[in-house]
This record gives C-alpha cells, sequence and structure tokens, in this order.
DNA sequence: CAATAGATCATCT
DNA sequence: GATGATCTATTGC
C-alpha cells in the first residue's frame, strides 16, 4: 500500500487564508476519515455572500451557520436529496469562504471503500466526484461542523513531496456564476471527476 | 457514444 | 411545497 509514512497534520494556520488560496492548495493534500485516506487531486472555490453559487449567498441559516464559524471545520450537506457533499471551511471566522472537496486518489482502506460503494468499482471511479467521495469514506451529516483538527476526519500534508501540477476551469455542476474559474484539479489525474 | 430524465430529502420559503 | 455545489440508468443516434 503507497501509505506515506510520515504525515504532517495541516494546522489552522492553513485553512484561514483566501478560500481561493485554500482551495489550490489543498489539492495533493491527503484526507484521512477512519481507516480510509485519500489524496485530493480536485476541489473547489465558494466564496461567500458575493458569490451566487455558493450556500452562503442566502445569508446565516442554521445550515449554513457552520460556513461562517471558525475555519478549519467541515461543512457537510445533502445534494439533490442523494448525495452528502464534504467542504472545508476557510477564511476567518465571520467569513462564509469554503472549498468543496471533488475527488480523491484512494490510498488505504480501499476495502472498504468498495463495500460502501459495491464490489467491481474500478479504482479510479470510487472516489471521483463529491456524492461518490464521501460515499466511499462513510461521510455523512455526523461530520458536518467538526473540526478538522481534532475530529474524526482529518488533512494531513506529505512533507517533501513536490507540489503537483494544477489546472484551473469553471466550477462544475452549478446554476450561476458558471464561468468563475474557482476549480482546480491536479492536472492529468484519472482520479479527477472530469478529464482535465 | 452523447444526451437526458429520475431519484430522493434536508433545508429554506 | 420548491429547490439543488450530483450520479446513474436508460434512451436515442
Amino acid at each position: 500500500m503507497a501509505y506515506p509514512a510520515s504525515l504532517l497534520r495541516l494546522d489552522e494556520a492553513f485553512f484561514s487564508r483566501d478560500t481561493e488560496e485554500v482551495a489550490r492548495a489543498s489539492v495533493g493534500k491527503i484526507l484521512v476519515c477512519g481507516a480510509s485516506a485519500g489524496r485530493i487531486v480536485e476541489t473547489e472555490a465558494y466564496l461567500g455572500p458575493s458569490d451566487r453559487a455558493a450556500h452562503a449567498w442566502h445569508g446565516i441559516t442554521p445550515r449554513t451557520r457552520v460556513l461562517f464559524g471558525p475555519p478549519a471545520h467541515a461543512y457537510v450537506y445533502l445534494s439533490y436529496g442523494v448525495h452528502w457533499c464534504l467542504n472545508f471551511v476557510c477564511g476567518p471566522e465571520g467569513t462564509a469562504g469554503c472549498v468543496l472537496i471533488r475527488a480523491l486518489e484512494p490510498l488505504a482502506g480501499i476495502a472498504s471503500m468498495r463495500r460502501r460503494r459495491g464490489a467491481g468499482i474500478a479504482v479510479e471511479k470510487l472516489t471521483s466526484g463529491p456524492g461518490n467521495l464521501t460515499r466511499a469514506m462513510g461521510i455523512d451529516l455526523k461530520h458536518n461542523g467538526t473540526s478538522l483538527l481534532k475530529g474524526p476526519l482529518r488533512v494531513f500534508t506529505e512533507p517533501g513531496s513536490p507540489s503537483p501540477d494544477i489546472a484551473v476551469t469553471p466550477r462544475i455542476g452549478i446554476r450561476h456564476n458558471c464561468d468563475w474559474p474557482l476549480r482546480f484539479v491536479a492536472a492529468g489525474s484519472p482520479f479527477a471527476s472530469r478529464k482535465s
């Protein structure tokens, strides 16, 4: 198993930067949930109330409260009544920036991922797409609002690993501001939800 | 192979 | 009661 030996947990400073910067820097980082882990290969930035495509556009509601809260927390919501989607809350407390995790490269716990997604699913498809990766990792509403520093979900970096080439494209699957280039993909990764 | 309809529910109006 | 930051199956070239 190509599970990197020495990992460094990201701290709050990583997440309290500009949303766009966090989205870009998150590509290549490693998400761990229980026994499963994967390298992040695709993210999208959602900026806050000024971003019509963001949930925060509606202002503070019981659901989006965590978006406006302190950084380094997980925001999990149900999409289309079917799929859970995972976000990192970032920017200083009071801002509503967040980073949607869209695709992972499975590193560990692949057997459990298959158990949750179904046997016979190709590795490249196990965690390709925001709904797919949460199902594979077993992420749902109970992770909403948990800390990325001390909760069940953690994010690590691999010291010494080169930063990947990153392609920037418009965001996917939204109806407003579809042309804003806020999607970050590890260039050429077969694990991304679409070709770059 | 490309296009599209349907699933399904937490949250908001 | 309407609405999606989606995915999959199915239909039609």
